[in-house]
DNA sequence: AATAATGGCAACCGCGAAAGC
DNA sequence: TGCTTTCGCGGTTGCCATTAT
């Protein structure tokens, strides 16, 4: 048998009034037992709640070193640097935060982060510029409809804004707006214990210190080759360019580098939120494919004695293969080219399931 | 003034990893 | 070793306040 349960009662969550549990719930941790077993909390002082939820309760709003005004602009500009490093993994940013939860970071992103930088015309998952999405969608290949379809939808969208200009100027405006918002801040030693401890210093709260984002690029890389299960994954560059996008930062794109350059140096490079997909190892970018897709499918069509159709597997396979190849610059233009070069060893599989 | 729409925030819930028995 | 629960995390939901119509 393993531990007594939590709770079996979900009936006792939902929606109750605090205010009583609160004061309760701040006498037991801070005269009693402190911070321990909440499930053991739960059933000791009889509040009737779960301890999962008091806990919770304890860490976004009772705790006594939270921060109860709003965010600062220095706060969202680290938030939407680390969230462009890392995505959404809001414990971590919550830690570079001082006096801030998770939770908080998180809400903060859904109800105002993500909409300035759609305003800005970034998309705020990927942290590229929404052109630069609608161009790869379009290069998705293999599908001449579709190809036409997203072909079609740009210049749609080109209109729309040709035929408004008003809307146009508002985007610039809230790109600006949100720029002067933004001072670029001194750089700072790096400062390893500073970060990924819970005691940290609040007066750096606004830099990250190059080996934090180091670390995090690391988590990223870790994320992603385990996502895409391919050796082509990313952290192409050294982590300490990556604060200052005027000298290249590996992760500005080429697509935001050159609005950029007007740009005051006491100013937030928008570049520095902005994401390429060009995160490849050079050691992986020099390699040659050791063998075509065709070679890779007879080869394990012979050993299993199978036929040749290509199974997903194979797909991935040469995916990742391709992912390696020094003429395929980003993930997209990978599977664009894995994708035609089986379409062109299997003419069957082009036709249109759909039509 | 009434109603609808929107925004912001707090709480809830499900999932997966870690840990206990 | 396997089963069960706890815990942490992140996504989603619901409530309330504000703004627009």
């Amino acid at each position: 048998m393993g531990r007594p349960p939590c709770c079996n009662d979900k009936v006792h969550n939902r929606k109750c009034n605090w205010i009583e549990d609160d004061s309760n719930t701040s006498t037991y941790v801070s005269t009693k037992h402190g911070i321990g077993n909440w499930a053991t909390m739960s059933k000791k002082s009889g509040y009737g709640r779960c301890g999962r939820i008091q806990k919770q309760r304890w860490s976004n709003r009772l705790k006594p070193d939270l921060k109860q005004d709003s965010f600062t602009p220095q706060e969202e500009e680290l938030i939407i640097k680390l969230h462009a490093t890392i995505g959404s993994r809001w414990s971590i940013i919550a830690q570079q935060l001082a006096g801030r939860t998770d939770n908080d970071v998180k809400n903060l992103w859904n109800t105002k982060l993500k909409k300035k930088l759609s305003a800005m015309g970034i998309d705020p998952v990927t942290h590229k510029p929404f052109s630069q999405i609608l161009t790869d969608y379009g290069n998705i290949g293999g599908f001449p409809k579709a190809r036409t379809r997203f072909v079609s939808l740009n210049r749609e969208l080109k209109g729309a804004f040709m035929s408004r200009p008003e809307q146009l100027q508002h985007s610039l405006q809230s790109f600006q707006n949100f720029h002067s918002l933004c001072v670029k801040l001194p750089k700072t030693e790096a400062s390893e214990e500073c970060f990924f401890s819970n005691n940290r210093d609040s007066s750096n709260v606004n830099q990250p210190p190059v080996d934090l984002l180091s670390e995090l690029q690391a988590i990223k890389y870790v994320t992603e080759a385990s996502n895409y299960n391919s050796p082509k994954a990313i952290f192409s560059h050294h982590p300490n360019q990556m604060t200052d996008c005027s000298t290249s930062s590996p992760l500005s794109s080429s697509s935001s580098s050159s609005a950029s350059h007007s740009l005051n140096e006491n100013q937030v490079n928008w570049c520095d939120y902005l994401l390429d997909d060009a995160f490849i190892p050079s050691n992986f970018k020099d390699q040659e494919d050791a063998l075509t897709i065709e070679e890779k499918l007879v080869s394990s069509g012979a050993q299993d004695g199978s036929n040749n159709v290509p199974s997903t597997r194979d797909f991935q396979a040469s995916l990742s293969t391709k992912g390696t190849s020094s003429s395929s610059s980003s993930f997209v233009e990978a599977m664009l080219e894995c994708e035609n070069e089986m379409f062109l060893n299997f003419p069957g599989l082009s036709e249109d399931p759909f039509y």
